[in-house]
DNA sequence: CTGAAAGCGCTTACAG
DNA sequence: CTGAAAGCGCTTACAG
């Protein structure tokens, strides 16, 4: 285990290790004015330090006029409680981790604000981290999460392998939010399956027969089989069906890549009259493509995305695209987060496995097939 | 004060204010084989807490044989020290608090993720907290942070006033990153002044002699002095060289708004030939609306932008943009951090301001002025 | 409310 | 390396 490497102790540490030893001496005792403890405090305005501690955690047995003498002086001194100490006492740290892969993506920026919201609404602090989307690094994390004792952890889109999240948190409360791979710990999703089927069923229903998928290919571990498994219920061959235009891979360019991928689109014959793309940025670049080529959106084509980002809503045609709702994933995550910090009798509730609706947002860029169904 | 009212302590102590005293005692009572503390490792191993306490910390009084049997031993029972009980010995927490407005911007992303780097390179570990842009929020994280005894502080685009900044912040190492404010404490920020020249000479230089303002009025704090006082070094007079169109309010808006403020300008007369615009997101805007009104850029209008988002690189045609080199002003501010931890010769240097020049970034957007200027 | 004491889990000076 | 002890700054049961 790489605990013993990366404990080196802090700055502080090895700064102090070189100083003569009178330095360190001075550096750690306090001044005799100065209000540093509960007991300084209490000391300073004749009270003890019981009454002191009790005030400053709002019980009953102190008095208001004694509470505001308390307050005031807190703030006439700046003396704040060390949360280190009252951590410690076995109180539960108030903290909760919160590992997420990194910032690129603005849908999590919007799933973290939700998450900080709720902790904050329920007292606990959000310590955040990122991983890299690097799954040693997320270890780590997790590792410095447990050494201070969190009162629970958050995983969102985790990289972790489902038997090292089992292993690592078995014992804490802990959720996973739209892990890359299933996890047995507890976990909310999007509804992915349902996701895929709101796009597919919307363009079917307009008429559509031919549809380019860009971005999303046969190995595509849930789109594809969620698409193939639809068109079948609805009595469609697959292989006619759809059209697999580039790779996950190449889309990674994001709007670059999807006015590639509609160059192709527009070189194939039969011509499809959908493109199904992988995210929002994809079916930017693609619309943007298209228009650019004298065609019309959606007359020629419709486009659909995957995130309702900004940019999906702002930009003309406004895309089609599935809204994930992160407010109600990071909600429900906090709740269950809950339900295993206070159990509601006394046992911690089983390991559960939630779904979040999506929604389908329709915009400009989706419309009736033009004339007959290719194919 | 309200730290009073702040801590009302963890959920877990509310939990066990309600039990029975046996289950409380049950809970905190460990049982007899489970490792917990560096005294139980001890025990378990036949050695004692100093050697277990050395060996994790890398100390060289213990030989390595020893320090592997405690790491397998470590691994195998899953015990990690508690962080909480190290910070209280004076350490220094290892932590560094970090306060950021929100997610909204992703510029704000890239620089929190380069100060995680840098922290993390650093033995240091984020504490991240949101102020939702609101300064009192932004008081009650920092309130927390010295609560938590921090190593240090990084304010990221603060909203505080400068004398809560100073006030609370004075004692401890910290560095405020692009506050709204001027701040006295220590402080990096984008050389603003410096940005605005770089474009508004970049439109000089290329004859443009009249150019409308996107979402920046006279009363933006340094966007309009800097334009101000850099035409009239120039020779040219404000009141003609420039059109304001639009206010910072309206650009809010983003996207929408660019478009909303190019249909401005295309009614204006005479028409100005140069669009700098408040941010990329407004420039992006205003190119597509321009591009749709049937004409061409940068042959009728030239168009800057600000931020240097992936945005203004991927749409066609390219941004010419203002890059803010997040990652130069947050290994700036991690420096200048650092030197307040562990200061060279013993004493804490003084408050810096430090600036980080800013780069042109030439896209597609900009090209010479048509004709003869206008105005 | 007071006051003295114990304990949370570490690190560290001290004597061996 | 051991072993016993002190101390970091809190909270809390206890006797008054």
């Amino acid at each position: 285990m790489e605990s013993i490497a990366k404990y080196p102790g802090s700055l502080t540490y090895w700064i102090m290790a070189d100083m003569p030893q009178e330095k360190k001496q001075a550096l750690n005792k306090k001044s005799s004015h100065q209000v540093v403890t509960v007991a300084d405090l209490a000391r300073h305005l004749g009270l003890s330090a019981w009454t002191v501690s009790r005030a400053i955690n709002g019980h009953p047995e102190v008095r208001e006029p004694t509470k505001q003498r308390i307050r005031e002086a807190m703030a006439q001194l700046g003396f704040r409680p060390n949360l280190f100490a009252r951590g410690l006492r076995g109180h539960g740290s108030g903290l909760v981790g919160v590992c997420f892969a990194g910032l690129h993506s603005p849908i999590l920026n919007t799933k973290l604000y939700h998450l900080q919201e709720f902790l904050r609404r329920h007292q606990l602090r959000g310590l955040l981290e990122i991983s890299l989307r690097d799954p040693q690094n997320e270890l780590r994390v997790i590792e410095d999460f447990l050494g201070f004792r969190v009162d629970g952890i958050v995983l969102i889109h985790s990289t972790l392998p489902a038997k090292d999240a089992s292993r690592l948190l078995a014992k804490i409360p802990s959720v996973s939010v739209d892990p890359h791979e299933p996890h047995t710990i507890t976990t909310v999703s999007l509804d992915r399956q349902m996701a895929m089927e709101l796009l597919l069923n919307h363009l079917l229903n307009l008429g559509h027969r031919s549809i380019a998928l860009l971005g999303i290919g046969r190995t595509d571990a849930w789109r594809w089989p969620a698409l193939d498994s639809l068109a079948r219920r609805r009595g469609l061959d697959p292989e006619r069906l759809f059209a697999i235009v580039g790779n996950a891979q190449m889309a990674e360019r994001g709007i670059e890549a999807g006015r590639g991928m509609a160059a192709t689109v527009l070189g194939m014959t039969p011509r499809p009259t959908a493109l199904l793309c992988l995210d929002d940025r994809v079916a930017v670049g693609a619309a943007q493509f298209i228009k650019m080529a004298g065609m019309l959106i959606p007359r020629d084509f419709s486009i659909t995305g995957f995130d309702n980002l900004d940019l999906a809503r702002q930009l003309q045609p406004t895309i089609t695209t599935i809204e994930q709702n992160p407010s109600a994933l990071m909600e429900t995550a906090g709740e269950l987060l809950l339900a295993q910090i206070s159990p509601a009798r006394g046992r911690r509730p089983r390991a559960a496995s939630r779904m979040i609706a999506p929604a389908l947002l329709t915009g400009e860029s989706t419309g009736p097939a033009p004339g007959p169904a290719g194919g």
